[in-house]
RNA sequence: GGCGAGGUAGCUCAGCUGGUUAGAGCGCACGACUCAUAAUCGUGAGGUCGAGAGUUCAAGUCUCUCCCUCGCCA
């Protein structure tokens, strides 16, 4: 039994996330961990809200609540969100909570230790009337270059040039629009990661269990050269700048960048996790305590993948301390709608809220995770998800399950049949079985999840195509134990396409075992011989077909989610 | 503008370190079957692998140029 701790990108607290955030980090995340406890690992599956930052302030304001409270509700709306869809997390954390204010400070406090933080003053635009620092990109104004006039305080959108935002002709604040400003001189902590840049490069160059796309990223970075890089902010909401809850002179009001804090999340969380349930969280994250045996990996998108490889290891591999770092990492890219970016105000994509509303977690999951943007960017359309839906889980899975069981209700009265002899035709689809369950295994083992549900996909194929060959619908009329053979082979095939759907389609795969009388604790990944698995279930066992398992969805649903949510022009 | 990803059958995508007639699923056509959510099973038709040039005995797979799409720019 091996120890796996999975950890999936934190969401940003502003806002439900949308459907394309779901398929790059914490589905995946969650299809893996489910495979892994199926298997019989000990999995740890953390995730958590990050909540800091400006973002989470102004979206507080705009709905005049005080960000605590915003958070708050936010968190748990993402937490019902996440629930809708199954995902199995042994914690979902917040970036807010004690166990990572204090742990944020802990790092801190080591890497100046270690030299490698330094104050230094920096000129900021400071905004009278928000009275608060403006960050560069919330300060607008004229292009000095091109005369753009709403050039940003980091670059022109117009002429592309790089900007610091003193360099703005008639600056205003983005967010009142007031011209009011001024320029402040403000000391912040800066994290000397060029003193950093050989150790992390040699950690990459050591690191394999990455894709060509992650190691990519990181060299990139580090060819690039390493900045040293400010981790404190003006702001009210966050990390305090503190040790040992004494806060650092002349950093009152200031707190601890969210991108330093984040990812320090995972451990946090990890500890809430452990004070929740009273289990220890170092001998997951500490290797001088019990985590040397673990195996840590982590999923995101391929936004994150630079600070994944490169920031969060400056803090951890700058700390000397003996922290568990990552061992294997899967980045995505892009799910895409129709091609075009996901918009909240074009009112184009779904987010995860809506989704629900109109069709249970399971289709989603489906669809994303046979559809996963993998190699590529990976387009959504709705007449795709329609087709897939359909054609995999109404037709192929969900007509299997109800063909056969209601046929053994009206033929052999709803019980597991008596009679007939295992043959040739059961001889075939043990073999074939026992082909691709391996591959699948393989599949997901190695996280390819378009390439999993494909082999997920063919094994519910091969249930159809051996009715085919079976056909007890016509042995029936002359010899009924020669169907029943047929029929008591299906049913228990049935249990094994069930089983395997697990990771996916939890929901779906519970109903028919639960339809097929299987015990819990038999709902392991299928891994004993292949003929025992098809002569498992008891005869004269009660089965019953369930309701509906998938309905499918109409030309008229497209029509108006379209209409809704935006589509094909 | 810089950087990144990508342009492969109608659609969504696989194609590792170059090597027999370029693959899958969906869609489509035809056939079979009737237990089933008009579901299923079988067969088949579809591609000058964005364009051009080059390296090589051999290129979708390497090099260069160009065109186009998407994303990021902390």
């Amino acid at each position: 039994m091996a120890r796996i701790l999975i950890t999936s990108a934190l969401p940003y607290i502003n806002g439900v996330k949308h459907l394309g955030n779901l398929a790059g980090s914490m589905l995946p995340a969650d299809v893996y961990a489910r495979f892994q406890r199926l298997s019989g690992h000990d999995v740890l599956y953390i995730c958590a809200t990050d909540e800091h930052g400006t973002p989470a302030e102004l979206a507080a304001a705009a709905e005049d609540k005080d960000v605590r409270t915003y958070c708050d509700e936010q968190h748990d709306i993402q937490r019902q969100a996440g629930a809708g869809y199954g995902l199995s997390y042994d914690y979902f954390g917040r970036t807010s909570n004690t166990p990572n204010i204090e742990l944020t400070q802990h790092f801190a406090a080591v890497l100046e230790d270690k030299g490698l933080i330094e104050e230094r003053v920096e000129h900021q635009v400071f905004s009278i009337d928000d009275d608060r620092f403006l960050p560069d990109r919330y300060v607008e104004g004229t292009c000095p270059h091109c005369g753009f006039e709403r050039a940003r305080g980091d670059q022109c959108d117009n002429c592309g040039r790089l900007l610091e935002p003193t360099d703005l002709k008639e600056p205003y604040s983005k967010i009142s629009g007031s011209k009011n400003l001024e320029v402040r001189e403000t000391a912040h902590l800066h994290l000397l990661q060029t003193k950093m840049e050989d150790k992390i490069r040699a950690w990459v160059d050591a690191s394999d269990g990455w894709p060509s796309l992650a190691k990519s990223i990181a060299y990139k970075w580090l060819d690039e050269g390493l900045r040293d890089r400010s981790i404190t902010r003006d702001l009210k909401w966050g990390v305090p700048v503190a040790k040992d809850g004494t806060p650092r002179e002349g950093f009152e009001s200031k707190v601890f960048y969210v991108w330093f804090d984040a990812p320090i999340g995972y451990v946090g969380a990890t500890r809430e996790w452990a004070d929740a349930t009273g289990n220890d969280w170092e001998s997951w994250w500490r290797t001088d305590k019990g985590a040397e045996d673990v195996t840590y990996v982590q999923f995101m998108g391929k936004d994150n993948v630079a600070f994944h490889t490169v920031s969060f290891p400056a803090t951890i591999l700058g700390s000397e301390e003996p922290w568990k770092t990552v061992d294997k990492l899967k980045a995505f890219n892009w799910l895409t709608w129709y091609g075009g970016k996901f918009s909240t105000s074009e009112k184009r994509g779904v987010f995860m809220d809506q989704a629900l509303d109109l069709l249970p977690g399971d289709y989603w999951r489906w669809y994303l995770t046979a559809n996963a943007p993998e190699g590529s960017d990976s387009a959504f359309t709705w007449e795709h998800f329609q087709s897939l839906i359909n054609t995999d889980l109404a037709n192929v899975l969900g007509n299997y399950v109800n063909r056969i069981l209601r046929f053994n209700k009206s033929r052999f009265d709803g019980v597991v049949p008596e009679g007939g002899e295992w043959g040739a035709d059961e001889d075939w689809l043990a073999s074939e079985l026992e082909a691709r369950l391996k591959d699948a295994a393989t599949h997901f083992e190695a996280m390819e999840f378009r390439k999993a549900a494909g082999e997920v996909r063919a094994i519910w194929a091969l249930g159809n195509e051996y009715l085919t060959r079976a056909e007890p619908w016509t042995k029936f009329k002359a010899d009924p134990s020669a169907a029943a053979i047929g029929v008591r082979t299906a049913l228990n095939y049935m249990t094994v396409m069930a089983k395997i759907a697990q990771p996916i389609i939890p929901d779906a795969a519970k109903t028919i075992l639960d339809a097929l009388g299987v015990a819990d604790d038999e709902r392991t990944w299928p891994a004993c011989d292949v003929r025992e698995m098809l002569t498992a279930l008891p005869l004269g066992q009660a089965v019953e077909p369930p309701e509906v398992l998938f309905k499918k969805i109409e030309d008229t649903d497209v029509e108006a989610w379209s209409e809704r949510f935006g589509g094909a022009e």
